[in-house]
RNA sequence: GCGGCCGUAGUCUAGUUUGGAUCAGGACGACGGCCUUCCACGCCGUAGAUCGUGGGUUCAAAUCCCACCGGCCGCACCA
């Protein structure tokens, strides 16, 4: 299957490896072209999950969109710069570099000393090759120092190169940096839900594998922010009847491997899921694959356990499905991201990030007030008594416990007595306080799941094959074909597919070729509709429309095709 | 990054073992024409190849050697 599968993908043009012209002179793997399909059907992916994500919760849910290259300071904050890394190490004689957790991992079982360099510096690794005597396994050299590869693209802005910038890794981090502004705009109600769908780069050591692993891709990320101490998601019920295939935490941890499938709400009474908007995006994550063609029973949301989470997650599901030719792939994680993002960004910015948050029961203190009286302390000490008055409005907590301790106060060369002081006890009533709101955030790679709805659309059908995309999101609607191309057959086909196209319909003219050869083509490109102009059409202006998946056709007059196709396309299973 | 296999028109491929007369052969696709009345594979014709890149051996290299780049598979990696 996957060989017919990949053939077909290149042969129509849904995309390929970038900078073909210069294969064999550059080394730069990890990118790809989309073709004219590849570019279609990304682009409805992205609109379906802004249908599915974002437009039913727009009172709740706004989009923004920031700039892929960053300053140093923003990865700095988010901690990327630190850790978005690998620990690699160089041995000296032949060049070769290893990932130095992964070898001396390997290196201290093979003496069977059992160790997890999971987590590590590369301080503690020198060590352990040092104490160990770890060398080169190729050639025996001395290994040099541990280093980090980190993983994040870097370039310079502007003309000066100590001003580094760096191309963002996920998307998120605009959002967090613009949380005040988003805040004040959405009225300062949370919970704020704020969505980008954007580039991102990652210099991954090897990548391969296709559309799976790119240096280049797309994500569509939502930071959801919420109060901590409300973690209600009031839009729980819309996704209560959705099932969703899970292996909890626990789960993970005792080695079972037997999903479990349960409703959204069941999994968070259970405690499956740990947060009601982790459950509810998981739940439109759900939907969304549905209707992308992916079947329940080749979807997953995996727990990962602490030590595999990144550094900014409390919880995180993997939501996977199983493809034919990569096994089990990630399409999207569900990540708590607690206040960690905000809080760095307050720290390194010196900005407010916080929130508001009104008390049930305000918050009441008791303050002493201390004023000077200035009467008593003319009595006393005349022209000097401004220099006083002063004093005390300056320092009024220490006059005040020294006269409740001693009696009087003094300053200089005067004694402030009791007499000299009034107080008075106020309340001071707290009514809101600010917070830094946590964060759920679902994100998706476009790509991935461009490719995991290709390979499920993908069938075959009496030696021919054809991708069943779900019609809504396949890049052409329909295809004109006129049985013959004599006339007047082609001038009604092309009047017919003008008509789609001023309409909004995506559509194809073509009177090449024999029928059944063009119905192959365009079953082989997703279209799911062939409108065919054949003799009965110039006597009274009715065509056939043929359904991709049953080949079946239906005669409709030429006036009604317009609503009968749009019916088609958007019909919700 | 390691190991194995591989790189010939848009695509798939013959030729590589045994270097030379194949100025690289075929199929699909594309384009032009003919024929045509509903599910690819009717007929005729046309165009299309720096044989991954660079270097070496040789009178002669797609073919042998080296390096590099890329691809596939396995291992590793994938915050």
């Amino acid at each position: 299957m996957s060989d017919k599968f990949n053939d077909l993908l290149n042969r129509r043009g849904f995309f390929w490896q970038s900078f073909d012209a210069y294969k064999g002179m550059v080394e730069a793997g990890g990118f790809y072209d989309y073709g004219p399909l590849g570019v279609g059907l990304k682009r409805n992916i992205i609109n379906k999950w802004l249908k599915t994500f974002v437009v039913p919760y727009m009172d709740f849910t706004i989009e923004v969109e920031t700039p892929i290259i960053m300053p140093r300071i923003v990865f700095e904050a988010s901690g990327h710069l630190e850790n978005f890394t690998d620990f690699l190490v160089t041995c000296s004689k032949c060049g070769r570099k290893y990932r130095a957790d992964h070898l001396v991992e390997d290196e201290l079982r093979k003496r069977e000393v059992k160790i997890k360099t999971e987590g590590l510096d590369e301080r503690r690794l020198d060590e352990l090759i040092s104490q160990y005597g770890i060398k080169c396994p190729n050639c025996g050299g001395e290994l040099g120092n541990v280093q980090r590869f980190n993983l994040l693209f870097q370039t310079t802005i502007g003309p000066y190169s100590s001003n580094l910038g760096f191309i963002r890794p996920e998307t998120a981090q605009g959002m967090f940096i613009d949380f005040a502004k988003l805040y004040e705009l959405s009225n300062r109600k949370l919970p704020l839900a704020v969505a980008q769908v954007g580039k991102v780069g990652r210099n991954e050591i090897s990548p391969r594998q296709g559309l799976v692993r790119l240096r280049e891709f797309s994500q569509m990320e939502i930071e959801l922010f919420f109060d901590p101490l409300n973690s209600t998601c009031p839009y729980l019920d819309d996704v209560k009847d959705v099932k969703i295939r899970i292996l909890p935490e626990d789960d993970v941890a005792k080695g079972v491997s037997a999903p479990r499938e349960v409703g959204v709400k069941e999994a968070v009474e259970k405690g499956y899921i740990v947060n009601e908007w982790m459950g509810f995006y998981m739940g439109l994550a759900t939907v969304f694959l549905n209707e992308l063609g992916v079947p329940l029973d080749k979807q997953l949301f995996l727990a990962k356990l602490p030590e595999e989470r990144a550094h900014y997650a409390r919880a995180v599901f993997d939501q996977v499905v199983l493809t034919e030719r990569f096994g089990w792939l990630e399409v999207s994680g569900h990540a708590y991201r607690t206040d960690y993002d905000l809080s760095r960004h307050v720290k390194y910015s010196g900005q407010d990030l916080s929130a508001y948050r009104d008390l049930q029961v305000p918050r009441v203190e008791k303050e002493m007030r201390v004023s000077p009286n200035p009467v008593k302390i003319k009595e006393r000490y005349g022209g000097d008594a401004g220099r006083i008055i002063k004093y005390i409005y300056d320092n009024p907590d220490k006059v005040l416990r020294d006269i409740e301790s001693t009696g009087k106060s003094v300053f200089e060369a005067f004694e402030i007595s009791r007499e000299m002081i009034y107080v008075s006890e106020q309340e001071k009533k707290t009514y809101r306080e600010r917070f830094i709101p946590h964060v759920i955030e679902p994100s998706f790679g476009v790509d991935r799941l461009l490719y995991v709805t290709l390979e499920n659309s993908f069938v075959e059908r009496n030696g021919k094959y054809v991708l069943r995309l779900p019609p809504d999101i396949a890049p052409i609607k329909v295809a004109v074909l006129p049985l013959i191309r004599k006339d007047p057959y082609p001038a009604i086909g092309r009047r017919i597919w003008s008509m789609l196209v001023m309409n909004g319909i995506e559509a194809v003219y073509d009177d090449g070729d024999t029928i059944g050869s063009r119905y192959v083509k365009y079953d082989e490109e997703g279209v799911p509709f062939a409108v065919t102009i054949d003799d009965k059409t110039p006597m009274d202006n009715t065509v056939t429309v043929r359904d991709r998946d049953t080949t079946s056709q239906v005669r409709v007059s030429i006036d009604s095709l317009v609503s009968v196709i749009s019916s088609k396309i958007y019909v919700r299973r």
